[in-house]
RNA sequence: GGGUGCUUAGCUCAGUGGUAGAGCGUCUCGUUUACACCGAGAAUGUCGGGGGUUCGAAACCCUCAGCGCCCA
């Protein structure tokens, strides 16, 4: 790859250089971790992408996090194991197949169960896991010796295994429940995979009873009225005090149904009765189990009126709505109605097909014990969130928790290892078990998360006791969005804690945020405002995307991605290309001992304080998942420091063939900078670097140190004049309409350290001197500039320059005096910031007074 | 309804007590042998409103307004 003292081309192309080193890492094997090594383990597990999904940009964002702490800790010498692998998302995957299925006119029914988890396998081993080839194209570092998907066969014995455990020690059980059907993908869902949004419906109001022991109830899904079997108030409502424990006729089906009292009524809430339903609402079936209500189900699984003798037996639950209402409306009975409003309604997060609350005999992990543990880790500090602005967010979860259902009426997945017998036993059968004879098994499967959530361990091979699990677990740090915080942060905490004996999942919980939009919007299908993470690669190159959006992670905070801000990042691929390019086209080495720091002008000083400098910011930043502010140091350094300054003040010495130490210097420079950048822009650093150093890759290379002797503020403090006296001169010939290329004859009077730097800066400002006239000069605090404009002076414009710049330093200089006359600033500051505001008033009273005597000076016109 | 976050330059965002910053965009000039994916220079903000604490507030406290997110 790298043979020494190649010369780069004159333009970087990304996508040439890519695949190549991507190739060349995996075939290296740099990204194998070694259980039996005696380093340090530094453990990411991948987040494990849908088996169905392709790579979108909240992928690229948490694997460049990944991928750069991760190279970042291999640098530094730890051993890193980043695990990737896939989820078998059990609805998603079904879905796709059957969609195909479905062009060929068939069912999965039509095939039976075994043919068709058959089917899907087959889909999977064709089709599936896109994303991970597009990871490749990112440059992410995992180790794919160990990559994972949780239907594969360890992962399927942790889950039962895990299963039977839990269900030993009564965390897991079976029961008739309200849950979340969704009528389109014919399962249960859990909580979690339920969106609410407000939806505008219809909330009517319907007179049951007759006359004055009437009632009115007001709801949103009236067609749910042919299976009331209460009305309820509040006990202390005294409008239905006299009601309580009498009975009332439903309308349409003449049952007689008793007025209840419950607490949970909200007397303020429509006209403070309420229809109880309790086959079809939570709430309902809450108050039908203390009021020993009958549970009435008319609604089947697709969400058709059902077993109500009436006509609407058969219509879909919303023609029903209407239906009913229209009905009662004949009857009278509709006493007020309102459209639109607006009320919550849950949506299925796969199909967004509207959730039907439904009563169902299902699988329920009890969370109590285990969410409990999972707030306890967390708040003793034994897991720690970043940033702890958002641990609130975790606490409210876990404190709050409902038991999960996790049986999903699906083919595709892990099937609940769980066997009936022909007399209603049951029985748990972990994986080296079997059935009794003629014993039949849950026809369910698991739910995706039930197995994503042991991602932590069963991925290091739980149950067996490892290599891996012994080096790699508890996983050192989670990087994810924390929109999935309650998702599968939640579940694996809760799973892992019990699993692993009391031991989390890992020591810490970084959270990033959402990309969004250029203007912050969300980015939705529908908005049509979605980026193509690999659109921009394809045009801007991978470290481009990579380095915009580290660059944009600010700690838990959303974050805005614009095709500009990309094309920005790849400006600076290309400049630190050429920079490279003209390094070494100028001798830059690494070969040989870097001079003493005592040999060294101020310019190489200065560049290797600021050096170190860098390093130990960015070192410290990235420790602490400061992504954007790393990057913002690199960007600065690399573009300002070294670029505009570094070099420009080195040509001279470059021109003047004098400047071994300068080479050296700059070599070194470019070398640390390339190891410092790798981790967020792996492959750019990783052409430049093996072309300058001929070292073998910077996957390997050593991370980095700060040297504090190299830390230099004299010379600092010197190049900082220097850079003023070059902006200042760069300003006036601007204002002159001296072009920047034009040579004109310009010298300096300077005395202290600054004359060593005269040629220097002559060099960068393309002065010539020499004997001429002066025609026009310039101070700049104790050194003048003088220059031979022939006469041609811009008096007005250097009047408004010197005029503006009078201003400021008057306004400066009125702000430092108001201070230093404030009784209570003098008495009270620090005298440190006394100090400043005392320097800054002799410097601006130094600059009025010569800036005062150029402009008295000047003609008048 | 409960919780929580945000409001700083045209846009997107940094900035946790001492003269307001970055990237992009804008304006002027410029093909100077690393780079026009560039260089030089410039303009631009009563830091959402009001009150308070402090010698000093973008930052701390109170309050109002607007926007967002999570949960119900």
């Amino acid at each position: 790859m790298s043979e020494s003292k190649r010369e780069l081309a004159s333009t970087f192309s990304p996508v040439d250089i890519e695949g190549p080193l991507y190739d060349k890492w995996v075939k290296a094997q740099y990204f194998t971790a070694d259980a039996s090594s005696n380093k340090t383990p530094f453990t990411i597990v991948l987040p494990p992408p849908n088996v169905t999904g392709v790579l979108h940009i909240g992928h690229a964002l948490d694997q460049t996090l990944q991928d750069c702490l991760s190279r970042m800790k291999r640098m530094k010498g730890f051993e890193v194991l980043w695990l990737p692998g896939m989820d078998h998302a059990g609805i998603a995957t079904q879905n796709v197949v059957e969609k195909q299925l479905a062009i060929q006119g068939l069912s999965r029914h039509d095939l039976g169960r075994e043919e068709f988890v058959k089917r899907v396998w087959e889909w999977k081993h064709e089709s599936g896991g896109a994303i991970l080839g597009q990871m490749r194209r990112l440059g992410a570092g995992v180790d794919w010796s160990r990559e994972r998907f949780t239907m594969d066969e360890g992962m399927s014995r942790s889950v039962v295994t895990l299963f039977k455990k839990m269900f030993d020690a009564d965390l897991i059980y079976r029961a008739e429940r309200i849950i979340n059907w969704c009528p389109r993908c014919l399962t249960a869902l859990s909580d979690i995979e339920v969106e609410h949004s407000d939806d505008p419906g219809e909330l009517v109001s319907i007179r049951y009873g007759q006359g004055e022991n009437s009632v009115v109830v007001a709801t949103t899904r009236a067609e749910t009225m042919l299976g009331d079997t209460a009305v309820a108030v509040h006990p202390e409502d005294a409008r239905y005090k006299h009601l309580v424990g009498t009975f009332i006729k439903v309308p349409l089906i003449d049952r007689e149904i008793p007025i209840v009292a419950d607490e949970h009524v909200d007397p303020e809430f429509g006209t403070g009765a309420v229809k109880v339903t309790p086959a079809h609402d939570v709430n309902d079936f809450e108050i039908g189990l203390r009021h020993n209500l009958a549970n009435i189900v008319i609604l089947d699984a697709e969400g058709k009126i059902t077993n109500t003798n009436t006509v609407f037996d058969g219509l879909d639950r919303f023609e029903a709505r209407k239906a009913v209402v229209e009905a009662l409306r004949d009857e009278g009975r509709v006493v007020t109605e309102k459209r639109p409003y607006m009320h919550a309604v849950g949506h299925c997060s796969r199909c967004d097909t509207t959730v039907e609350p439904r009563l169902s005999k299902q699988w329920f992990v009890k969370v109590a014990p285990l969410a409990s543990a999972s707030a306890h880790a967390v708040r003793s500090g034994a897991v720690k969130i970043e940033p702890e602005t958002l641990a609130p967010r975790y606490f409210d979860w876990v404190d709050n928790m409902h038991d999960w259902c996790i049986s999903r009426q699906l083919w595709w997945g892990h099937r609940i290892p769980v066997w009936y017998g022909p007399n209603d036993e049951m029985c748990v059968v972990g994986p080296d078990e079997s059935a009794p004879e003629g014993w039949t098994q849950d026809l369910d499967v698991l739910d995706t998360w039930f197995s994503s959530g042991q991602w932590a361990f069963s991925t290091l091979g739980w149950p067996e006791a490892t290599a891996d699990l012994k080096k790699f677990y508890p996983t050192t740090v989670l990087i994810t969005g924390y929109d999935i915080l309650f998702f599968w942060v939640v579940r694996m905490m809760m799973m892992s804690t019990f699993a692993m004996d009391g031991i989390p999942p890992f020591h810490t919980i970084m959270l990033h945020g959402l990309v969004r939009d250029q203007f912050g919007k969300k980015m939705s299908k529908s908005r049509g405002n979605t980026i193509d993470p690999l659109e921009f690669m394809d045009k801007y190159g991978a470290d481009a995307l990579r380095f915009t959006l580290a660059r944009g992670a600010n700690p838990g905070a959303d974050q805005a991605l614009a095709e500009d801000w990309v094309g920005g990042s790849r400006n600076f691929a290309t400049k630190l290309w050429n920079a490279t390019r003209f390094a070494m086209m100028n001798g830059a080495t690494v070969e040989g001992a870097l001079p003493s720091v005592d040999s060294l002008n101020a310019i190489d000083s200065w560049i290797l304080s600021r050096l170190s400098e860098t390093v130990s910011e960015v070192d410290t930043l990235l420790e602490s998942f400061e992504f954007a502010r790393a990057c913002d140091r690199i960007y600065h350094f690399a573009w300002n420091d070294l670029c505009d300054w570094y070099l420009e003040l080195s040509k001279e010495a470059f021109a003047s063939g004098e400047c071994a130490p300068t080479q050296r210097v700059l070599g070194h420079v470019l070398d640390q900078l390339l190891r410092l950048l790798h981790p967020l822009m792996p492959f750019i650093t990783e052409e430049l670097w093996t072309t300058l150093t001929s070292g073998e890759s910077l996957v390997v290379a050593q991370w980095p140190t700060a040297n504090p002797s190299h830390i230099n503020k004299p010379a600092e403090k010197l190049i900082e004049q220097l850079q003023e006296i070059i902006t200042e001169v760069r300003r006036f010939r601007n204002d002159q309409g001296i072009k920047t290329s034009a040579k004109i004859p310009g010298r300096f009077i300077a005395s202290s350290e600054v004359s060593a730097y005269v040629t220097a800066m002559s060099f960068v400002l393309r002065l010539e001197p020499g004997d001429f006239n002066t025609s026009a000069s310039l101070d700049i605090g104790d050194v003048t500039v003088e220059f031979d404009l022939t006469g041609s002076i811009d008096i007005p414009a250097e009047r408004a320059r010197l005029s503006k710049d009078l201003a400021t330093a008057q306004k400066d200089l009125a702000t430092a005096q108001v201070k230093l006359n404030n009784e209570g600033f003098m008495a009270k500051a620090p005298e440190e910031v006394v100090v400043e505001i005392r320097e800054r008033l002799l410097k601006t009273s130094a600059d009025i007074e010569r800036i005062s005597a150029q402009l008295a000076s000047m003609p008048l016109a």
